[in-house]
Order: structure tokens, then C-alpha cells, then sequence
DNA sequence: TCCATTTAGGACCGAACGGTCCATTTTCAG
DNA sequence: CTGAAAATGGACCGTTCGGTCCTAAATGGA
């Protein structure tokens, strides 16, 4: 029976998605993608490549079902705020872990690994020129005030998210995290 | 020549505060510590047990500056500004590793150690509170409208803190993150 | 059916892990 | 100076780490 790699990836990015890259081992990756050792070094080549690969599929999905549901029209300011209601919601994905890999792998590894900082880094950026086109449509159309810096804007939705992020790691409650990300959205207004 | 538990433990600090618990090894510690593994395990049981010892020191310490510069005073909002500009403030600590300790270990243990996931809410309630007072202190003397909520205000002083300790990980400029905070600190007017 | 490719299983590797133990040396107070 | 306490270095422990390799079994296309 050939595995699909995609499933596969899947539960590696859940492992690593709730333990971190160093607390996950070799064995925790084989039970969770029911793969023989042989099969996973054979396919992946290393923990650190198997872990490049479950980050970038997690890029690829995270935040798609936002960004999907604009359907082709330009994000504005329902988009920015929809997205960050989205992201406050404990409910999104019920079985998966809290947090976010991107941010986890930020703190984890940022300082350490050349490689996944590298990574990381595109990603803030594109999700940083992401809410900054957004702010602009937002402000072209008038929802948003123009005298706003739109810059500064899109920083701080990103570095709220990953307050937001972080936090969801711990064993609070979720929905104490709602209002503060209310509170961050009247800075649209 | 008698060791200083007290410099030890910010040796151990800066160690795991670089590099996270799990990818710090007794290696690591003995040599940053310059202890002997003996002495190491004699005066601090286990490498958990050290950890959180440091943790604990941190703490003490974490934002201490700040809360002296009150000198009894009442916090209000110049307080929470002055607090949020100095965390900041890259050049802080100059030899110091970015990013925070407590935040590093909120999302690299936080749902997988019970100890630590238990003291670091107890943290954050506390910063919660203290921010949630230093708001009605300046609802009381007019520094901040009566009509805002105190209570989403500091959850999203908080969250807005994880997100700029979060980011400071990544090798990113960080005077990129002082706008965002001064974006957040309009919510305060 | 046959053969080449995949996959599985597990033995095996050296290194590093966290931790223990003890004999020796160093320190310091009386 | 002496003796107890503290610190050291290092041997040693079993376990686990990430990773390799080889053989045997399963698979699927021709």
C-alpha cells in the first residue's frame, strides 16, 4: 500500500504543531504518520527537512479558508476583521493543538536556525503586505480613515496575532482573548 | 571559593533563555554556569528543577526597573506608555537575547508542562491585574476615558506584549515593532 | 505471472542525553 | 593547624537520540 505523503505531512505537522520541534523524536513522528523508520528517512531525508516540509504545508493551509472566502474580490475591512475574529475562535479546528506552528517555530527556533528564520520571515512579510493592501483598499473605499498609517496598521494586526498566538498556548481560557481582539479592531475605525 | 547561587542561576537563565529548555543540555549549563555537573545537581536537584528556579528569578526581576521608576506613585497611563516603550525598546538590555523568557516558555511548555503552564498563568494574571489597575487609576484621574472597558484594555495590553516578545525572536528589525506599539498605545486615549 | 519498485522491520551505529556516585581537592571556620 | 563542609573532576549508568543499512515482504505495472 503506497502511504499518500500529504497525510503523512499532516500528522507530522500535528506532532510538531503541539510538542515543538526539539521535544518531538524520531519515534513520535513514525507512530503519529504510520510510517517505518526506513520509509520516513527514505522519503524525507531528515527530522529538520520533514519539519521544513510540514511548516511550508502549514503555510500553505493556514488562514486559506479567509483568504478563500473572498472570492475574488479585494480584502478590506470586513476581510481584516473577519480574519482576526476568525483566529480568536478556540472552535476553529476542534482537534487541533492551540497556537499556531508559525509562531511557535518563530520563538522556538528564530534565533537558532538560519534556515527557519529565513522562512519565517517571508512569511511575516507576505502576511504584513497582505493587511497592509488590505488597510489601503479599506481606505481607498473610505472604511478606513486615510489620515491612518497604514504601515504601522498592518504591524500591529500582525504582532497582535501573534500575542494572540502565544497565548493560545497556555491553558487559559480562549475566550478571554476575544475582547482584547476587539479592542485591537477599533483601531480600524 | 564559594559559588553565588544568584549569578549561577542568571547564567542558567541566559542560557535557556537563548536556547529554550529543551535544546539546553547540562552541558550547556555546566559551562555557562562554570559548576561542576556534581555541583550543579547538588545545589539544583534536576535540570526541570533549575529551570524553574530561574524561571522564578526572571520574573523577579522581568520589568522590576519600570515598576521601581513609580517610587510609590500611583500607576497610571504613563505608566502602561513608559512600560510598553521600554519592552520596546531593543537596546534594553544589550547582551541579553531578545524575545522574553516567560512568553519563550509559554509557548514551548505551556501545554505540555503542568508546572510551568500553572506558574506562568499565575503570572499573567498577575500582569493582568496590575494593568488593569494602572487603567482605573487613570479612568479615576481622567487620563483615560471612564467608558472604556479596563478589563479587555489590559487583556489586550497583555497580548499585544506576547506579540512584540514573540516577534522579537526572529531576526527581524526591531524598530519595526515600535510603531505597532504606539499604534496599540492610541487605544489608551 | 514476473519483475522492479516500495515499504516494513529491525539490527545496528556513535553520540548525546539527564542523572548518579565517589574519591580527591579545595575552602573556610574554629 | 585541623577538621568538617563544600566543590571538583570524571568515571559510570541506562536510555534515547537522529540516522544508516540490509533483508524480507508486499505491491503494482507490464
Amino acid at each position: 500500500m503506497e502511504f499518500d505523503p500529504d497525510e503523512a505531512l499532516d500528522a507530522a505537522i500535528h506532532v510538531f504543531w503541539t510538542k515543538g520541534f526539539e521535544a518531538t523524536s524520531t519515534k513520535d513522528l513514525m507512530e503519529a504518520m504510520g510510517l517505518s523508520k526506513s520509509s520516513l528517512y527514505q522519503t524525507f531525508g531528515s527530522k529538520k527537512e520533514l519539519f521544513m516540509r510540514s511548516l511550508v504545508r502549514y503555510c500553505a493551509f493556514a488562514g486559506g479558508r479567509e483568504r478563500a472566502s473572498l472570492d475574488g474580490q479585494k480584502p478590506g475591512k470586513s476581510f481584516i476583521v473577519a480574519m482576526l475574529r476568525a483566529l480568536s475562535n478556540p472552535d476553529r479546528f476542534p482537534d487541533d493543538p492551540r497556537g499556531c506552528l508559525l509562531v511557535n517555530s518563530t520563538v522556538e527556533l528564530g534565533k537558532r536556525d538560519e534556515e527557519v528564520s529565513a522562512y519565517v520571515n517571508n512569511r511575516l512579510r507576505l502576511s504584513l503586505e497582505m493587511f497592509e493592501g488590505a488597510i489601503r483598499n479599506a481606505q481607498e473605499s473610505g472604511e478606513i480613515s486615510p489620515e491612518k498609517d497604514h504601515a504601522s496598521l498592518a504591524r500591529m494586526l500582525v504582532m497582535s496575532i501573534h500575542g494572540l498566538k502565544a497565548m493560545s498556548r497556555l491553558n487559559v481560557d480562549q475566550s478571554d482573548l476575544r475582547p482584547a481582539v476587539e479592542e485591537v479592531l477599533k483601531l480600524l475605525d
